[in-house]
RNA sequence: GGCAGAUUACCCGAGUGGCCAAAGGGGGCUGACUGUAAAUCAGCUGGCAACGCCUUCACUGGUUCGAAUCCAGUAUCUGCCA
């Protein structure tokens, strides 16, 4: 994407504009109510959801990714969800055009745009003015095939020459790459890419939180119900469908694990209680994410009124724009 | 009943006289995050008024300048013999 079209894009959620609806995004971790509560203010505001929740773009995987069925949707119209295979993989900037054009679709019908998951990044990549350089595979692979050979400190050196401020910043070996990446293909800095402000638009983020050890027991609970509800045949047709040739899906909480019990590698306790673990620890890193971002009004998901709560917040959201 | 072995922090597990609040892993907590993001990476993890102090290595007592480490007894567990 170019820097034009990219600012082009942004202005789908950019600058207040009198008279157009605001993007509401229900975030939180995993396991927090978000689907229900994104369906209620559907219903409340004639809005429509878009997914934010990069696993659940994949066709067949619903049990494992809690997918909304079609009924338990009640009409809703879901956008960005079911429209990868499990062999293709996508990334953030394509969801960013993807999730721009289907608010700026669902505004132009008057309705009100939600989005709903819990993938951090890609959230902000819808809300925010992120620019994503441009990929290119071979350059990857070359910096890829350096970092195994030469090392993450080798490579950060390198980084360094060209880019100090991401060198700083940075420890992470794919992040190096990335940043090199960047910099090969463009000539800039990765470091210059960053927003002048971090965070841009004011959209309506509403954070469910709640009890942590409740959360946990949540989670357990959850992945109990997910195998009884047949995550291991789930998993098991999706082979087929090239699940393991996929880069993405594959890596799935739940399928990754359950792949291991077709292997012959774990019982469907042992992948079970990893998949718990796992699906523990991402929570807490979505927590750490969306914590991060000073916009969310957090709501605990045990409070009552819990949808009145939210709708309250979405009213004051559609007045402020009304009046601007 | 007899013999042999085990008992370490939330869990597993190293340590067998001082360099031990005790390796390593798991878990947990905190944080980072711009094209794999349910991914990837980093820090912390006995307590505290914290460059020091206090309490820990099943329990009780002992040896020693000094013990998680040696000795004795007790408890629990494991294996072999009855």
């Amino acid at each position: 994407m170019s820097p034009a079209s990219a600012t082009t894009a942004g202005t789908t959620s950019g600058p207040l504009v009198s008279g157009l609806l605001p993007v509401v995004a229900v975030v939180g971790p995993t396991g927090s109510g978000k689907s229900e509560l994104a369906l209620e203010l559907a219903e409340r505001f004639d809005g429509e959801a878009i997914n934010a929740d990069s696993m659940q773009f994949y066709r067949g995987m619903d049990i494992g990714t809690a997918k909304l069925t079609l009924a338990e949707r009640r009409g809703i119209p879901h956008h960005l969800m079911d429209f990868l295979s499990v062999r293709d993989d996508t990334t953030v900037a394509d969801f960013q055009q993807l999730a721009r054009k289907a608010i700026a679709e669902i505004r132009s019908r008057g309705k009100l745009p939600i989005l709903v998951g819990g993938s951090g990044l890609y959230n902000r990549a819808a809300i925010d003015v992120l620019e994503f350089p441009g990929t290119d595979a071979a350059t990857r692979s070359a910096l890829e095939a350096e970092l195994g050979r030469e090392g993450l400190p080798a490579l950060l050196g390198r980084l360094r020459e060209v880019d100090p401020v991401s060198a700083d910043r940075i420890n992470d070996g794919k992040r190096v790459v990335r940043a090199l990446e960047v910099h090969a293909l463009t000539g800039r800095p990765f470091s210059s890419f960053m927003p002048e402000r971090e965070y841009f638009n004011p959209t309506l983020q509403i954070g469910l939180n709640g009890d942590r050890a409740e959360l946990h027991s949540r989670l357990a609970r959850r992945v109990h119900t997910m195998v009884e509800d047949g995550l291991l045949q789930e998993v098991e047709s999706l082979i087929p469908e090239g699940l393991r040739e996929g880069r993405t899906a594959v890596k799935a909480l739940g399928y990754q694990q359950f792949l291991r019990v077709i292997d012959g590698e774990a019982t469907v306790a042992q992948a079970s209680e990893d998949t718990i673990v796992a699906t523990r620890q991402f929570a807490r890193r979505q927590l750490t994410w969306f914590r991060a971002d000073p916009r969310v009004n957090w709501l605990d998901w045990s409070q009552s009124g819990l949808g009145a709560a939210a709708a309250h917040l979405v009213e004051e959201a559609i007045g402020r724009r009304a009046t601007t």
